[in-house]
This record gives structure tokens, C-alpha cells and sequence, in this order.
DNA sequence: GAGTTTGAAACT
DNA sequence: CAGTTTCAAACTC
């Protein structure tokens, strides 16, 4: 697929964080100066925290064979691994890699994740990811609360033990990513050592000399926080008093001159101080996650929870964006494999749906020293599929998206957000050492002078499928099949969070179409992204596995961008989403031209009447080549054809309007009227009478909406009298067994009807013959049908009575 | 439900 | 860019 051009990075609003300049911070080394708090060994494994979740929570937590100590979490280059995210069976989701060390999201009641370091044979201690991304700090999700909790800090008493708040150290980027929730946590996600140099990246000691890079995602920032940012010379950043109450960032001061400036975000969950924390890295609007000791309770925080003002952080080079979510809306992401690093790929899910409460997320890190592979294609032979992630607040949330960053070209772009309802919020690659250097004071100054980003709606979600709330959902790397494998040179991994809205990023990313790849900008990082639409759960759902990572075809240049659901129709995302999409019928398109609405929507066919479709998981590598041909054609060939109006659905116009010639512009084969707008200036329509002041128009709209009326009266004359049905049917069926006295129908049988009538006819005979004149005679009919009504009761009830007595 | 009409998308 | 063809939805019967 084409990589997305650089423009798309120049389009983010400068709210979006910028990685690059972040500077990694030295990988922890033994003895060497490491980020991490310096818990010893003895000092437990960071541990997520903490006290049982709540029964909903799931947090998520190293499995890893735990050595026991958690302290930073690092990924080793060296390993190849693979990120999944996979469901699984049961609620807890668990991010495991081959190697011993994984992630795992466990429900709330296995409370607290620990964080093991496994086997970083270069570091030692800490977490390693060999080379996959990670999510190092477990978190915590809670489904019922939307809560996703991630890299708990050790309680205070860790704290005092030296353990230090949860650094995340990888050799190859980092990425942080904090969610301030309501309880203001943050969220720390390690990122995949990219290694630009292969070389480099692995062993040696030196890891100073490598550049890491640390991505932070920030969540719902809240004012408060602002992000600290050391510039690259200075080793150490100093956390701003200004932090909000219950963040704090510890900065160390960097080991070495000559390494990069490590960021460390921490939080402490407690105000109560932290313990020195090794390196300081940009605090990002978000929170520091600290790990909490193991007694205190976990906290959750909500991701969803609509925050005026999260600050994003540019950080020189690698933006992060944050779209707004206006909509629940459930976003996965995945992070493909970056071709750059001889490390493997990976595929990162983030996963969460939490939106509906019950919905699990398995979290698989797959740390097969084979290049990890994300890929989306059909073949199914090995990999891992990854499953849906985690949605994160929210409430009620349509539609889920995933977000998989696909193995992109070593530099990074951002993440686009595309429309409205989801945020996203922008990974940035990161650049090894080779990378240019970043410019630390840029990104500094970025950070610093970020500006908040407002959520405006509250729920943020992070996770894909859109499934029943209660079922599971996993994500796990397909098995690759060579065509799909992805490169696993660098290993990059991408977050792609939901996060606050960012109006302006919007428009920008719009026309991107899920499962459409941006190539990153040249000089960007690594990664690219790919957007999965709500469908693909579903699909992922049914197959065994899905690849995640992009086959070849990805590696070759682009990153993948993901694109939420575009508006249809300039309906906002809500309203499409919230009215099921019509199924197609495509028969020669494969659905894969734009003539299908459903590719066109950046949907994959679910319960369509198309034949031959190949606009599904099974055919990925076709679909994406289709939105590769499509965008060629017309960059923006998924982008809204019905603009927004600035305030208000008057000023909602065609992007390119309509060419009719027959239809008047009055009938649905017109776009302009099937979208309920007028045809503009821009329109080339022929003999149009879609005008404010046509009378036609008026007079057809006035028919629909009195056609309108009519079936909504119809529909509430059906109910009502579906409901009198009902009720007459619950007084006049009697019902033998319920006790309530009423006698079965069954006694009123032909012959009793005949009997009755008989006995009526006869009492009408001897009223006749007794001459008795009409009054009297009726009354002694109904009389005489009153008792037979008498006696058919007491009959009943006799019957009744013998048949209660034998057990009938 | 089959056939026709329509206009966007795709193609040349 | 214009003209033509293809396509699937909208529409009619």
C-alpha cells in the first residue's frame, strides 16, 4: 500500500504530541543508570496493583515468568516477539509473549498485575518485550466502569522498599500512554524497541548511546497535568511543581551525558511523595502511572471520561493525536511490525472494551524470535489472532474501531484520527539512535506549550469489536503466511488510544478509510497504522485468528492508517451508526470499488447479499490493495462526501455535488437529496429542484414527512393494539396451572356450546308457549344462560379441583 | 420479484 | 478532462 503521504503528519494540530522528541532514556542496565526506581530485587514486582479490582475490573498483567521483579519494564530488542492481544476464552486479558514475559489482563478479581521482568538480556531486569511491543505497566480494566487501569503504582510501601514508580524502559520506543481517568491514572504502554540500527538496538550495554523513544498516549488529560519535557541536552527534564495533585514526576538525571534524555512518568497514586524516580521524562497531560503498592487499592481510571483538558504533547517529530470522541465508540489498535528493526514485530492490541462491562480482552505477546508478523491477510496458518481490544469507557458505544499499526517505514507518522467519534490518539515511532536527532528543544518547547486537549465526551474507548457486551473478545496475530509476515526488523510498536477529542484533527483524517495505511513521513518513525473497522471483530470474532500486521505489501512503504467510520452522508457517526447499515447486494465489484457502500464506508459486508465478496478479514490483502487503487484514484474517496455544516445542517453541503440529469435532484439517485440537503453552487445537476424555494421540493418533503407521520402513528396504533391483544388474551385465557382460578377454555367444548344453546332454545320455548310477551321472554333466556354459565363454572372448577388432586 | 432508470464510479 | 462503460441502488410495474 502507498504510504500516506507526509502531508497527513503536517496536518495534525500541533496538540499532537510529538515523540521523536522525546528522548528515550537509557535502557536500563545493570548497575547501569537506568530510568527505573531502583527497587531492588528483592523488592516485589511492580505489581499492578493492586487490591482486588472490583469484580469487573480486569486488569491486565505480566504473566511472564515472573523472575519476580517488575521494576522497569523493558523489552529486550533482541527477542523477537510478537504482541498480541488475544481474547481469551475467558475474561482476562492476558498480553503474552512467547517469551516468558507477558502481559496479562486478568479480571478485576485477580487484582493486581504484576509486572515481571522476564528475561531482558540486556537490562536484566525489567520487563522485557524483546523487541515487541508491550504494555509494561498492567492495567487494570473494568469493564462495568469503562475503567481501564493501567501500570498501577506500587503502593507506598514499594515506594519506601526503593521500588520506584513503574518506568517503562525499552530499548526501542517507549510508549506511554496515560488515560487520566477519574482517578487520574495514567497509562503506561511500552513500546517496541525499534532498534533503527539493528546493530545498536541489541546489546550492547551502551544503551545510552541508543535514543529511546517513549510515546506517550495521553487519555483524557486534564488540565492539570502538564507535561514535562527535557530537552535532549539536558539529561534531565524537571517535573513541574505544576503537576496536578496526584501526579508527580520524579526526574533523574540522566546516567550518561551522552544518552538521550529518558522520560519517566510516573504517578503517584497517592499524593504522598514518590520515590526518586530515575529519569523524568515529558510528563504528558496525562498522569503518571506509579506503580501502587501492593496494598493499596487499585484504581481505575476511566478513560472515557470526558476531560476539558488533556494536554497532548508534541514532542519533536512524532505527534501524537487524540481525536475526539463524540461517540462511544470502541477502538483497537494494533501495532504491526516495523520492517526497520531486525526485532520482530509486533502486534499490539490494545484492547479494551469495557464498554459494555463483560467484555474480556486477552492481551498475547507472542515473543517467537521470528519476526513478528501482524498481518490482516487470510492465512491463517499460525499466527496469533488478535482479538478485540479493550474499550474503554464509554458507555454506549456503537461502533468499535481498530486501530493496527502496521509495520511502517522507520519513520513514523501520526496517528490520524478520522472522524469525529473516535479519538486517537497518534503513536509515534521511535527512532533509534539513527534516527535524526531529535530536536530536544523543539519537542520541549512543544510539550510545554501543548495545549490541552478538551474530551469532549466522556467515554473514550479503546477496543475494537463491536460485540455483544458480554462476549469475549481477543485479539491475537494471525498466523502469518510468508506473503503476510510482516517485516521484523524494527519493532516498533504503536499505540493507538482513544483519547480526548481534537477537533481539528478531524477534518484531516476523514478521508482515510479504515484498513487504509499511512506511509509514515519520510524521516518519521517507524510505524504505521492501520484502522480496522467494527467489522473486523466480528470477523475476528469468527476466525481462529487475524492477522493484525500487514503482509509484505505493508512493509514495503506505508504505515497504516487507520480511519474511524467515516460520517455517512453527514450524518454524524452517531447517527449512522446508530441506524443499521443497509446490506449490499454487489455482484461484479467484489466490494471492492466504491460502487459498494459498504467498502465505501470503510465497512467490511457483514450479513450482506453480495457475491464474491472480498471486503472482509479473509481477503485483507485484496481490500487493502482496493483502498490503495481507490485513494489513488481519489485521495479522498473516503472521506464524507457531506461535509459538516460549521453549526448546524443548513451549512451541510456535497463536497463535490451531484451531476443529475433526469431525477430533478428529488429522488434518491441524487446524493445531494438523498443526504437531505440542498444542491449548492458546486452541483452540476441538470433541471434541479432541489432549492430552497422549489415547490417541489417543498411538497415532496412535506409528503415524507406526512408519510412519516403515518407510519409512526401506524407503528404506535400497532403497538397499542398489539398491547390491548395481548392484555384481553392474558384476562380471557384462562389458565389451568397458574392457580389463579381461572378456568381452561377447554370446558367450553362443542358440546357444552350445543348443550347451552339447547337449554337457551328450550327456555325460549316455554317462554312462547307460556305467552310470556318479548321482555320477559329475554330475561328468561338470560337467566337460563347465566345458569348455564353457573354450571359450566362449577363443572370446571370441579374438574379442576379433581384433576388438582391427582397431580394433572 | 423482475425489469428499468439513474447517476456515481470506473475506465478509456 | 471528456466521453464511455460499469455498477449497484433507486425506482417502477
Amino acid at each position: 500500500m502507498d504510504v500516506v503521504s507526509p502531508e497527513l503528519n503536517s496536518l495534525l494540530p500541533d496538540e499532537i504530541m510529538d515523540t521523536e522528541a522525546i528522548e528515550d532514556i537509557p535502557h536500563s542496565q545493570p548497575g547501569g543508570t537506568t530510568v527505573q526506581s531502583e527497587a531492588s530485587d528483592d523488592t516485589p514486582v511492580p505489581m499492578e496493583t493492586d487490591t482486588p479490582m472490583a469484580s469487573e475490573n480486569v486488569s491486565l498483567c505480566s504473566i511472564a515468568t515472573s523472575t519476580g521483579h517488575t521494576q522497569a519494564l523493558t523489552t529486550s530488542t533482541a527477542s523477537d516477539s510478537t504482541f498480541i492481544i488475544s481474547s481469551g476464552s475467558q475474561l482476562p486479558i492476558s498480553i503474552s509473549s512467547s517469551s516468558p514475559s507477558f502481559l496479562t489482563l486478568k479480571p478485576a478479581m485477580t487484582t493486581s498485575i504484576a509486572t515481571t521482568k522476564t528475561t531482558d538480556s540486556l537490562t536484566g531486569t525489567t520487563f522485557s518485550t524483546s523487541g515487541l511491543q508491550k504494555l509494561t505497566a498492567p492495567f487494570t480494566i473494568s469493564a462495568a466502569n469503562h475503567q481501564i487501569i493501567l501500570n498501577k503504582v506500587a503502593s507506598e510501601a514499594a515506594k519506601s522498599a526503593g521500588a520506584q514508580p513503574q518506568i517503562i524502559k525499552q530499548e526501542g520506543q517507549k510508549l506511554l500512554v496515560t488515560a487520566i481517568g477519574k482517578s487520574g491514572q495514567p497509562i503506561v504502554l511500552q513500546l517496541p524497541h525499534t532498534g533503527s540500527k539493528p546493530g545498536i538496538s541489541q546489546t550492547s550495554g551502551d544503551l545510552k548511546s541508543q535514543t529511546q523513544q517513549f510515546k506517550v498516549v495521553t487519555i483524557g488529560g486534564r488540565t492539570e497535568l502538564k507535561p514535562i519535557v527535557g530537552s535532549p541536552g539536558n539529561q534531565l527534564t524537571t517535573l513541574q511543581a505544576q503537576q496536578l495533585k496526584t501526579v508527580q514526576i520524579a526526574k533523574k538525571t540522566p546516567v550518561s551525558s551522552a544518552a538521550p534524555i529518558k522520560f519517566i512518568i510516573t504517578k503517584t497514586v497517592n499524593s504522598k511523595g514518590l520515590s526518586p524516580q530515575t529519569s523524568v521524562t515529558p510528563v504528558i497531560a496525562g498522569r503518571v502511572l506509579t506503580q501502587s503498592s501492593p496494598g493499596m487499592p487499585s484504581r481505575t481510571i476511566t478513560l472515557s471520561e470526558p476531560h476539558n483538558t488533556t494536554t497532548l504533547q508534541s514532542i519533536s517529530g512524532k505527534k501524537i493525536a487524540i481525536s475526539p470522541l463524540k461517540s462511544p465508540s470502541k477502538v483497537t489498535v494494533v501495532s504491526v511490525a516495523s520492517p526497520t528493526s531486525n526485532a520482530s514485530q509486533k502486534s499490539v492490541a490494545l484492547p479494551v472494551n469495557v464498554a459494555l462491562g463483560q467484555q474480556i480482552l486477552t492481551v498475547q505477546q507472542s515473543t517467537s524470535g521470528s519476526p513478528v508478523k501482524v498481518a490482516t491477510s487470510q492465512t491463517t496458518t499460525q499466527g496469533i489472532k488478535a482479538v478485540q481490544s479493550v474499550a474503554v469507557g464509554g458507555v454506549g458505544g456503537s461502533q468499535f474501531k481498530t486501530i493496527i499499526p502496521l509495520a511502517t517505514q522507520p519513520n513514523v507518522q501520526q496517528i490520524q484520527v478520522p472522524g469525529s467519534r473516535f479519538h486517537y490518539v497518534r503513536l509515534v515511532t521511535a527512532t533509534t539512535a539513527s534516527s535524526s536527532g531529535q530536536p530536544s528543544g523543539p519537542s520541549t518547547s512543544s510539550l510545554q506549550t501543548a495545549k490541552p486537549i478538551v474530551v469532549s465526551t466522556g467515554a473514550v474507548r479503546m477496543s475494537v469489536p463491536i460485540v455483544p457486551a458480554q462476549s469475549i473478545k481477543q485479539m491475537a496475530p494471525k498466523p502469518l503466511t510468508s506473503a503476510t509476515v510482516v517485516t521484523t526488523n524494527q519493532t516498533q510498536q504503536r499505540l493507538i488510544m482513544p483519547a480526548t477529542p481534537l477537533p481539528q484533527i478531524q477534518p484531516n483524517f476523514t478521508n482515510l478509510p479504515p484498513g487504509t495505511v499511512l506511509a509514515p513521513a519520510p524521516g518519521g518513525g517507524n510505524m504505521g497504522y492501520a484502522v480496522v473497522p467494527a467489522q473486523y471483530v466480528t470477523q475476528l470474532q469468527q476466525s481462529p485468528f487475524v492477522t493484525l500486521a500487514s503482509s509484505s505489501a505493508f512493509t514495503t512503504n506505508t504505515g497504516i492508517q487507520t480511519q474511524a467510520r467515516l460520517p455517512l452522508n453527514g450524518l454524524s457517526t452517531a447517527e449512522t451508526t446508530s441506524r443499521p447499515r443497509k446490506p449490499c447486494n454487489c455482484t461484479k465489484s467484489q466490494c471492492l470499488k466504491l460502487y459498494c457502500d459498504c467498502f465505501a464506508n470503510g465497512e467490511f459486508c457483514n450479513n450482506c447479499n453480495c457475491n464474491n465478496c472480498f471486503n472482509n478479514l479473509e481477503h485483507e490483502t485484496e481490500r487493502l490493495k482496493a483502498i490503495k487503487t481507490c485513494l489513488d484514484r481519489n485521495p479522498e474517496a473516503f472521506k464524507p462526501k457531506i461535509g459538516k455544516g460549521k453549526e448546524g445542517e443548513s451549512d451541510r453541503r456535497h463536497s463535490k455535488g451531484c451531476n443529475c440529469k433526469r431525477s430533478g435532484c428529488l429522488k434518491n439517485y441524487c446524493e445531494c437529496y438523498e443526504a437531505k440537503i440542498m444542491c449548492s453552487s458546486i452541483c452540476k445537476c441538470i433541471g434541479c429542484k432541489n432549492f430552497e424555494e422549489s415547490p417541489e421540493r417543498k411538497t415532496l418533503m412535506h409528503l415524507a414527512d406526512a408519510a412519516e407521520v403515518r407510519v409512526q402513528q401506524q407503528t404506535a396504533a400497532k403497538t397499542k393494539l398489539s398491547s390491548q391483544i395481548s392484555d384481553l388474551l392474558m384476562r380471557t385465557t384462562p389458565v389451568m396451572s397458574s392457580g389463579s382460578g381461572r378456568l381452561p377454555f377447554t370446558f367450553v367444548t362443542k358440546e357444552v356450546l350445543e348443550a347451552t344453546c339447547e337449554c337457551l332454545l328450550e327456555q325460549a320455548k316455554k317462554a312462547e308457549q307460556t305467552h310470556q310477551p318479548q321482555v320477559e321472554a329475554e330475561r328468561m333466556i338470560l337467566e337460563e344462560f347465566g345458569h348455564c354459565l353457573m354450571r359450566i363454572i362449577s363443572s370446571a372448577g370441579k374438574a379442576k379441583a379433581d384433576c388438582a388432586s391427582i397431580n394433572c
